[in-house]
DNA sequence: CTCAAAAATGTCATTAACTGACATAATTAT
DNA sequence: ATAATTATGTCAGTTAATGACATTTTTGAG
């Protein structure tokens, strides 16, 4: 699923996620982010279309983590007891909780820094993409099915403002939770937002033909 | 409400969108919106940011008139007698029309153009946290209310989806829409993806308290 | 209307993001 | 092993973007 290439982007993503918290995103130049990776500049650049890209692995590489734990999203579970399940047994590595935090904090620079929103809302964007397929999959329907794709974006949305919400509670309210919470915010949201039946178990196709109206 | 900048930052968005349009984003520079602009370089760096950002006041014109729109909403009609209503007796000057043209070119291009895709991202974003106040005001609900927040990013995407399947239906695929259709899809869409009631006529708070729990 | 304060724009120099061209190093495959 | 491919580095060059300061335009008080 991974390549070298894209470890070595998470890489630089990490150390540009630290210099962006460190110093702002004005103040800190490729070449700074070039010597913080141990790569030569040109490199960077070819790594990303622009300095605030450079964090998006970041983003996309926890959205990716629970992107897989969907993906195992067994149809006759509900989405409250599936993600309670996931976080019971959580396999985050000391790296992936680094990460998380890196994430978190950089939520809540981006009301002060515009470019960071415009790359978190693109992660959010891919997310958005890869729900179609797990909705699709999950209802049997086509991933071009308007509705699906509708769902898609409202559960994106809510999974979006989880995040957001959740981050500023704990940056900047100083607030705790533990994972049981995350989980169940996280799935009361994704409820809330879902516009079609994928939250609870879903009804066995005995018929063997799929659940949606015509050919 | 608008002033002489934002006047003079959307003229050049039209230049600009016209110019990516055109040529695309890469093979247009500062200087050549400028030169269509009739100002100086140095003030386009002024009124944006960055070269894509250009398109942004296009993007959030357009999305400004359905808000003025939302804004009208009462209270007791359902969205989609008001969107219908609307369009019955629609406002849009010519120069709207045009703009309406660009958006529409702009949003079957973001596939080519991610840089884009983040602009119009940025700008459903400045959507949703307008959909805050109409539904808060609307439901009679704090704007900090998660639920209000939620509602409005669902509405907000439901919103994007909208506008980026029709465009692409008619530049891409040729298809026809008349206003009617258009807004009977857009109340359809809202009505789906809003998780709180405020399609449907709002019950009058005959006691004169607000309707949710607590102070 | 007048004229001074303030705000917007232009000019020019400078920085820093980003690209192209080509050489070198590292991987891959045969 | 080594040829082919691919990734990276070096360096020059382009262009997006900013800072400093002069000039124009707008605003507003008298």
């Amino acid at each position: 699923m991974s390549n070298r290439r894209d470890d070595a982007r998470l890489t630089v993503s990490r150390h540009a996620a630290t210099l962006f918290l460190e110093n702002g995103l004005a103040e800190t130049s490729g070449a700074e982010i070039a010597a913080a990776s141990g790569l030569s500049e040109r490199t960077i650049w070819r790594y990303f279309a622009s300095k605030e890209s450079c964090v998006e692995p970041l983003f996309l590489s926890t959205a990716l983590r629970f992107h897989t734990k969907l993906r195992q999203w067994p149809r006759n579970v509900s989405i409250d007891t599936h993600l309670h399940e996931c976080c019971r047994l959580d396999d985050a590595t000391p790296q992936d909780m680094i990460d998380g935090l890196l994430v978190v904090r950089l939520l809540t620079r981006m009301e002060a820094e515009p470019a960071l929103r415009a790359v978190w809302l693109s992660a959010s964007h891919q997310v958005e993409q890869d729900m179609i397929d797990i909705i699709a999959d999950r209802l049997d329907r086509s991933k071009k099915d308007f509705d699906v794709r509708l769902c898609a974006a409202t559960v994106a949305a809510a999974m979006r403002l989880i995040d957001e919400t959740i981050s500023i509670a704990a940056i900047e309210h100083g607030q705790q939770f533990t994972t049981e919470q995350i989980a169940q915010e996280m799935a009361q949201a994704i409820r809330k937002a879902s516009t079609l039946p994928i939250c609870d178990p879903i009804a066995p196709n005995v018929f063997g033909v799929s659940s949606h109206s015509s050919p």
